[in-house]
Formats: C-alpha cells, sequence, structure tokens
DNA sequence: TTGTAAGCGTTATCAC
DNA sequence: GTGATAACGCTTACAA
C-alpha cells in the first residue's frame, strides 16, 4: 500500500486506510447521517490518523459551495467598522462559514477591484457597506446570482437587500436636539462626501432639520475633512474663523468631534460652555474621555448580526425580509449642552 | 453556437467567442507575455462582452495556488490588531493577494478550528497574531508545507518565523522610566495573561526591570483584567485598595490605562500628580485626549506590511530572514510623571 | 504561438 | 448503505 509521505492526505487515501470508497468518505464527511455508525467511526478514525484537511477548491468546484461569505468595506484603519465586522465573523463562524474581507479606502474603482477578487475566489455572498456602487459590482452580482446584502446604510428609494439605519434621521435628530436648546449658529464638519453617501445623508440631515425652522447653513460653515483627528482639528479652525462664529459644531463623526474638542482644549474654549460639539458613531472611548460629547449610536454590533443572518437564510433557501433598519440611539453624556451669549 | 444564457460565462465560453481554445484564453490572462498581442485583444475583448470572471476554485485546484492569504487574530472587537491587518491587507492587494480573516477571543480552541477552517479554504500562506499556538495549527502548517509567520511578538528562544517586536524589553523600559524618576511604589493593571503571552510578556518586563533595582510588585498590586475601559477602571480601584497606593501604575495596554485615568478623574486624583498611568499600544486617540499619558508605540502598520511582505518573498521562492524585530517608542506626551509625596 | 488532453480532489448520480 | 464514475472549470505539459 503505497503511502504518500511529506503530502497533505486527500480523500482517497482516507478511503484506502478506512477500506471503503472515496463516496462513502465524501458522504460520512458531510451527510454523516446516510452512513453506517461503524463506517462513520471508521471514516473518522482514518482521516483523523492521517491528519485530514478536505481541500476546499476541490469541494468548491465539485459542490459550487464555498461556504465563505465576503465583506468589503471602506476602512479597516479606524474602529468605526471593527464591531460590525467583528460581529459579522462571528455570526458566520457560528454557521460553519469563513469570512474573506477586503478594503479599498473610499475608492469605488478600487472598490470593485477587491470586489471582483473577492467574487473570484468563489464566495457564497457578499456584504457591501454602504448603498452606493460601482455598477461593475452589480453587474458581477448579477452575472454570478450572488446573494448579496448592504449594511451600515439603509436605501430608501430602491429594492436592494439592506440591513441598515437611517443615517439622515439620525442626523436630523442631534441637529433637533440643539435647536431644542435654543441654538441658532450651526456649522457642520463633514466628511468626505464623494463616495460615501453616509456622510451625504447625514449633512442632508442637518440642512433638513434647520431648514424646518427657517434656519440654514452658510457656506463657510460646512466644511468638509477626511475622517482623522486632525481633520477635527482643522475643520473647528475653519469653521471659527468667522466674524460669527457657530455656537454648535456638528462633526461627521466621532473622530472627528474628538478632533475639534482638543483644538477647543488648545484654544481654551469650553465644551460645551462656548461651543457644542456632537457627533456620530458613539465610540466608546470618546465618552470615557468627554463626557461633554453628545453623539448618536449606532447599531454596530447588530448590522453584522442581522448582515449574516440575512445571508445565511437566503442561502438556506428562505425567503428574508428585505430591509431591515434598525434603531439609533441618541446619546447625551453630561447636562445638556448650553449655548452662551458670546460678544 | 449555443449561449449559456442566465449563467456565469466560463473560460470555454470566452475561447468560443475569442476563436482560440481553452488553453490560450488561460494564458492570455495569467501569462499575456506568451500570447501574441493581436490574439491577446481578442481574448479580452470576449472575456470583457461576456463579464467573464475567473473560477476561483478550478483554477486553485489546477494551479495548486489560490492567491489568498490568512490571518488569525485574536480580536477584531477593539482598535489594536486594526492597524495591523489593514497594513496587511493593503499590501496583499497590491501583490495580488486577498485576505481570509477570522478571530477566536482569545480561546485557543477556537483558533484551532478558525485556523483549520482558513487552512481547508486553500490558503498560500498564514499569519498568526503572537507566539503560543495550538499543537493542532502546527500540525496542519506541517501538513501541507505551509508557508507562515508570527507576528505581534517576536520568539526569543525559537526558530520560528516571525515579525514583531519585544514586549518585555517595552515594558522594562516603561519601568526604567518610571523608575528613573523617581517611583518606588509599583502597581500593574495588566491584561488576562493566560493564552497571551503578550500580556505575560509585558509583565515579565515590569518585574524584571523592578528586580533590577531590588524592587518587587506585591501581590496586591498586581491585577488582571479584560482589555476594556470598565477593567482599567476596576483595575485602579483594586490597586489603590490598600494602605500604601502606588505612585505609578502601569497598565497592559492604552484601553485599560484610558480607564484607568477616567477612574482617577472620578476620584479626584490627578495625573500625573497624584499618581502616574502608563500603557502601552499608543492608540492615537489615547494621547488626543490625554496628554498625560504615558505609553508606547508599537509599529503597528510595519508589522503588516513585513508580515506581508515575508510571506510574498517566500511564495516567490525567495529566502528571507527568518525573524524580524521592530523598534518600539517610548512616548512621553506631558512633561513627565513626577511622583509626589502622599499622606 | 497555439492546440490537445490529462489531471487537480471533491461531490453527486447512478447502479448495486 | 455503499461503490463506480462522470462531472466541476481551470492549468499545464506536451505536441504541433
Amino acid at each position: 500500500m503505497k503511502t504518500r509521505t511529506n503530502k497533505a492526505a486527500r480523500l482517497a487515501d482516507v478511503a484506502r486506510l478506512a477500506k471503503v470508497s472515496t463516496a462513502t468518505v465524501s458522504r460520512a464527511l458531510t451527510l454523516p447521517h446516510k452512513v453506517k455508525a461503524r463506517t462513520l467511526e471508521r471514516v473518522h478514525q482514518a482521516a483523523h490518523t492521517l491528519g485530514y484537511v478536505a481541500h476546499g477548491a476541490a469541494r468548491a468546484l465539485a459542490s459550487r459551495r464555498t461556504h465563505t461569505i465576503a465583506a468589503v468595506v471602506p476602512t479597516l484603519d479606524n474602529a468605526i467598522f471593527a464591531n460590525t465586522i467583528h460581529a459579522l465573523q462571528r455570526t458566520l463562524d457560528a454557521a460553519g462559514y469563513v469570512l474573506l474581507l477586503a478594503s479599498h479606502e473610499f475608492d469605488a474603482d478600487v472598490e470593485a477591484r477587491v470586489t471582483r477578487a473577492l467574487i473570484e475566489r468563489g464566495v457564497d455572498g457578499l456584504v457591501l457597506l454602504g448603498t452606493t456602487h460601482h455598477p461593475d459590482i452589480y453587474r458581477m452580482i448579477e452575472a454570478h446570482s450572488l446573494p448579496y446584502v448592504l449594511t451600515w446604510a439603509f436605501d430608501e428609494s430602491g429594492d436592494q437587500p439592506c440591513v441598515g439605519f437611517d443615517n439622515r434621521a439620525a442626523a436630523m435628530r442631534v441637529t433637533n436636539y440643539l435647536l431644542d436648546l435654543g441654538h441658532v449658529r450651526f456649522a457642520m464638519i463633514s466628511g468626505i462626501t464623494r463616495h460615501n453617501e453616509r456622510a451625504r445623508e447625514r449633512l442632508a440631515g442637518v440642512h433638513a432639520a434647520l431648514a424646518a425652522r427657517g434656519l440654514a447653513l452658510t457656506a463657510a460653515h460646512i466644511v468638509e475633512k477626511p475622517y482623522t483627528h486632525t481633520g477635527g482639528r482643522e475643520g473647528l479652525r475653519e469653521v471659527m474663523a468667522g466674524r460669527e462664529p457657530p455656537t454648535a459644531v456638528i462633526c461627521g463623526n466621532d473622530v472627528l468631534a474628538i478632533g475639534a474638542i482638543a483644538e477647543c482644549n488648545v484654544r481654551g474654549l469650553t465644551v460645551p460652555g462656548d461651543v457644542s460639539i456632537t457627533g456620530f458613531d458613539d465610540m466608546e472611548i470618546a465618552g470615557v474621555m468627554t463626557p461633554a460629547l453628545t453623539t448618536v449610536r449606532f447599531p454596530t454590533t447588530d448590522l453584522g448580526v442581522y448582515a449574516a443572518k440575512h445571508l445565511l437564510l437566503r442561502l438556506e433557501g428562505k425567503t428574508v425580509e428585505l430591509r431591515c433598519k434598525l434603531p439609533t440611539e441618541l446619546v447625551v453624556r453630561e447636562s445638556a449642552a448650553v449655548p452662551r451669549r458670546r460678544g
């Protein structure tokens, strides 16, 4: 009996050792109930002594299933999406699926390229972050009849499967909260809105809430900055530069807000005494360090869990609610921000 | 000519449309220089009009290469490893590789299970975080002759390929810094050392540096806490509880340190006036919010870049330096922590 | 430079 | 319940 040394065991090796056919080994490993208990045991024994690990590519080729789900996110560089990805990975793992991950740094072409790379690897499903994507992506999804789900945003108009929340409504909520406190001079340090509809939605929400009360953001009071602390600092400097500085600065996310608060500290401005700073995303750390930060908590973990479940159910052939909108939560940590009359 | 509608195009479809053999299409797609320019163009044209995407499993089965690298990390739940993973993904992507990612929440059995799942998917290489791993993992790596590299730790004794830094030396450095400032009463809020040799190394470094000056940590001044803000708060409370509270508290990482500082604020202790808090990892945000934090900056990005390059070079058959130790950096943000005589 | 054809290691469809 | 055997879609000698 020829033993293949120095080489990974194949199904045939297990079959030979267990004295059954490859078909039986395959069944024993994937459909245990279709095999007699005694045979099953022999096969498992053989597989174990050989340290057999199935060859995924061969398996995928024959079964047309990879038990792999791909996720494409804008970035892994900050903690914003980490929770969601984490929850996604855990939920998939529990169901015997593995996560393929790629990021694109907010570049639509890169997104298309990495998505292609993932689809090529043969994934059973796809999680995309946000609602707007390169047409090529939809084309490939279509061509492969690939189940997919969008997350971190809610597709109001379309009919795309998504597990998200309403960025615009969250922004309106923050704005209304500030309006109710009596603020009238607003500024927004937004994320870069190009290729990021979540940033666009938040900006739109602020606009809408202000407009409903007859107010508006002047051009000098809107700046776009990358989601970095430096962006927040620069943004604060710029929006405070004019003759009528805002009393409320709404930041596109907590990273910007933290930068803005740090800049306030440097400039001797108290928060929220002199100016209120608000953010989005509720990075826990922000609250630990600066109880002055009012922000919105997103259901990051649930997004991952539900996105995974959505795909898993569809892969089982079940019908699933196409769209799922999760609640967000306004987090006011310190007694509310009160604007103060300024010279 | 039969057209396969409603189904992804295969190599044969492209070949038919381009009026060449499947072999030529394959070559055109993977070894373009071995095909005549005119043919190449015809093939590309055909592939594009059909929206052809290669079938990765088939490709992997035939070529025994997946162009996929797996990474297994303890957790994605905080930002600590995000940088490294991010850098890893970017470097691999640039080389045409895709990243498969899994986490195990500091559970050795889970680690073995997910690693197996990844290997089964057929990866060309493996990145593992830390130096200590389940024997089954090494067994599988061995059985598949899989190139791998350890990161975020440096394997002093062994001969395992690694790209890391010296956790123990970093801890000694912090401790010596504090000793030089005149501290004599120390405490450590360590991470959970079980299944985490990085936490163990840091604790060992503190012990060693103290011992070299004839000092020691009393049992009451060592607590182990999970890497959370709550852990840091609890830890601080506990180590400060005795009759001789420490003047220097060394935290196992910045998340713990931030929690500890927050707890100090609540208790009216000034940092570093009443007590010095130090951490590890240099989460940028910590410095932005609390300039009082002295910490160690790890080369997180470079770890990812070099780990990727290490594997890529080995996959090209090149010989690579087995182990690579990167420098860490002591970050003292505010004029040094000075202990003050206390009642 | 291109074509032919033999695998790659599974799964799945049949018979038995 | 189990065993042959034909796919699965691609790569890669080897031939032409």
